[in-house]
DNA sequence: CTAATACCTTACCTTCCTTATCAGGTTAGA
DNA sequence: TCTAACCTGATAAGGAAGGTAAGGTATTAG
């Protein structure tokens, strides 16, 4: 399990808007880009599935830029998900009008699998995410 | 998470493996394709990775066929996975050779989600898979 | 020893999804 | 009214997944 880029550029651009929610400024695509080297284009793709899953809230026009709706802590990961790629937890799967027995215990077992991981990706939360990437830079120049 | 076309078939052809595993039956490919619906030139490539992975036996020549290994109990779906399509289970991803502190925490996710994946596959035997199609023929066919 | 059967291997093709990029549009502050 | 910044839809380019083809090798029947 590998998360797809725009999963990957999705979580980079959250942590960063939490890193900016305490002082509850407005961070604009390019500060985002610049910090986090994402393609800009690509990313207002992604922001635009953050804000119609209300992760997000942006603001048009000069000096606007993103803002999460609310606290990082009551953002999970699989909120995030959800949002930016909901295929990775879903079972889409409908192969042939007509499904065979192993076909349907084979579903089974994907579901399965997806609610492990759903529940995995609910407990994490943004503000967990980016207290760790804290530590990590913290560790990083303290060399 | 949908297991990709490979996964699928090759958890059907072991399926049938494990159907005949008590008789000692070699099965050939046709045979699991005719059974399954799974295109014979596709599956042959698929049979070629169980047989490294050490999951299944083969026989050539004429009145040939293959056969598991082992008891269908002593096989996972772990097993299946990483002899069919390891990259599923492995997080293989070294994008920048200058990993940024999300990178990390990113990549530290993804592990752990794998580890959550590989904790549920392994404990899911194919003759637990066999038995639960069986079930589910059983009560299709009494209607 | 020859023919038939069935597995083996590599290479190729085609289609679709992902990852972008582009162009033109809308909103809002100075 | 000019400019910064978000919005939207269309359009490439690349690679991976699914599937096909062709030539090869091993085994057994006769």
């Amino acid at each position: 399990m590998i998360f797809s880029a725009k999963l990957d550029y999705a979580i980079k651009a959250l942590i960063e808007l939490a890193r900016n929610f305490e002082s509850r400024r407005l961070v604009n695509l390019n500060e985002i880009c610049d910090n986090q080297n994402i393609p800009s284009q690509f990313l207002l793709q992604i922001m635009s599935r953050l804000k119609n899953g209300g992760i997000v809230e942006s603001i048009r026009g000069v000096s606007g830029g993103y803002i999460l709706t609310r606290y990082p802590s009551k953002i999970s990961l699989k909120d995030v998900i959800l949002a930016a790629e909901p295929s990775v937890l879903k079972n889409t799967k409908q192969a042939a009008n007509k499904k065979s027995s192993s076909d349907i215990v084979i579903e089974n077992i994907c579901n399965q699998g997806n609610e492990k991981l759903i529940e995995f990706f609910e407990n994490i939360s943004l503000e967990e995410l980016l207290s760790k990437t804290i530590e990590k830079n913290n560790i990083t120049y303290s060399i």
